[in-house]
DNA sequence: TTATACACGGAACAAATGTTCTATGTCAAG
DNA sequence: CTTGACATAGAACATTTGTTCCGTGTATAA
């Protein structure tokens, strides 16, 4: 019944009860507060109710603060750019494509509407310069690290099909069917390219330019952690 | 020159840090946070010009409530959401306190006014939960790679003395004199604690609790790349 | 000059408020 | 039946946080 949204009846009653008595004074309510509106008799038992309905993702707690709890945004509507006022917008939404691992090639790309239903992430404008071309991959498995990108990880890549030199790029070689994060160099004189890791203790690997498929390039790593 | 609203400048400050303080955290400021934002060292002379603003019809207060205080719907304004309720900014300003690397301890939070005077980076809300006690550090140098941290990247801290199993932490090793970022995990039974880089290729190190200084909890990574 | 309103600082205090600890009851899995 | 996760209650505790009171300095008006 209420499996919709995995909440108790009592855990939606509070959210509710936070969201009320914010809007009436203007601040949250203390535990006991919301103890009385929901009919809780113990204080222990709101605040456990509160931590569980954080780490669903509900709300979040300030330790020790009072009042120290908000409600995060709920899924609703959750997009409302209507700020314009003609400047340009000091954050952007970045489509997030799907995963990146190391035996499968990365998605690009390709239709609007695809980049319209993706799920996005938001990021300071700073962090990507011009958001054209520009989308999110989540990084599966611990193929990257010599990369210095972990499992989970986020990373923001620019389509493309060059590369110059120095830039750290997603590229797909051909004969071993991987996906690889380096950065990429090339030697003139030489017949390959030369593709070195970002840790600098491990080796670089060559491969031919025809063996190699750039998808893009990486313009920022973001790795959220507990 | 202000006659014009007929407030001090203090008291306009004082109407300017409930406002942004209020955006950052979902809720309003103590009386002290007033105090430290502002530059009064009384809390009495906070709730002084708190009352003068009362009186004068910028705010609200419930007396003996924590943090009962709610700005009056200005008319000046120059936002004008159209949203409604949630004043929660999307973004927030996280101070750049400096650096980390291997050989120095890293600069830790202490003043509100030093957070103010910081310079800052932004990041969506989402990246960090609750922005309280957090703040930001730029690596230098390679000693961070075992735990898949680079040269540059900037690392999101939330400042606090004490870890949970699994939480990435900045720790100072006092007789190595050493900063690190590992996994905390302590082990019933053992004396020492189990500090794990995330390089899953890496081997733990085991340290005695009293030999180390827990300066806060890694909460992200973010790194920009050409 | 003196008086008075205003603004500020510091310290002590009391109330508000979050946390912790122990105990109890339920329910499903083993 | 026993075990363990989950949810609850109550009380003691520690911290956070608003209030009060006394003293100081500075204007401006009488």
């Amino acid at each position: 019944m209420l499996a919709q949204t995995g909440l108790s009846k009592r855990q939606l009653r509070v959210l509710e009860v936070i969201r009320e008595y914010s809007e009436e004074y203007g601040y949250p309510p203390t535990i006991r507060e919301i103890g009385e509106l929901v009919g809780i008799t113990s204080t222990s038992v709101v605040s456990y109710n509160l931590n569980v309905l954080q780490n669903k993702g509900y709300l979040v707690r300030d330790r020790d603060i009072s009042r120290g709890l908000r409600l995060v945004d709920g899924l609703d509507d959750h997009e409302s750019p209507a700020d314009g006022e003609g400047e340009l917008a000091e954050f952007v939404s970045i489509p997030l494509l799907g995963a990146i691992a190391a035996g499968i090639p990365l998605p690009v790309p390709e239709s609007n509407a695809m980049l319209a239903d993706a799920e996005s992430i938001r990021v300071a404008r700073e962090m990507i310069g011009s958001p054209r071309d520009v989308y999110a991959l989540q990084v599966r498995g611990d193929s990257m690290i010599d990369a210095l990108i972990n499992d989970g990880d986020v990373v923001l890549m620019r389509h493309q099909q060059t590369a110059e030199n120095g830039d750290m790029i997603a590229a797909w070689i051909k004969d071993e069917k991987a996906t690889t994060l380096k950065r990429f160099y090339w030697e003139p004189g030489r017949t390959s390219v030369r593709l070195q890791p970002a840790n600098p203790l491990m080796d670089p690997i060559y491969v031919h330019p025809a063996n190699l498929d750039i998808q893009g390039k990486v313009i920022g790593v973001i790795r959220r952690l507990g």
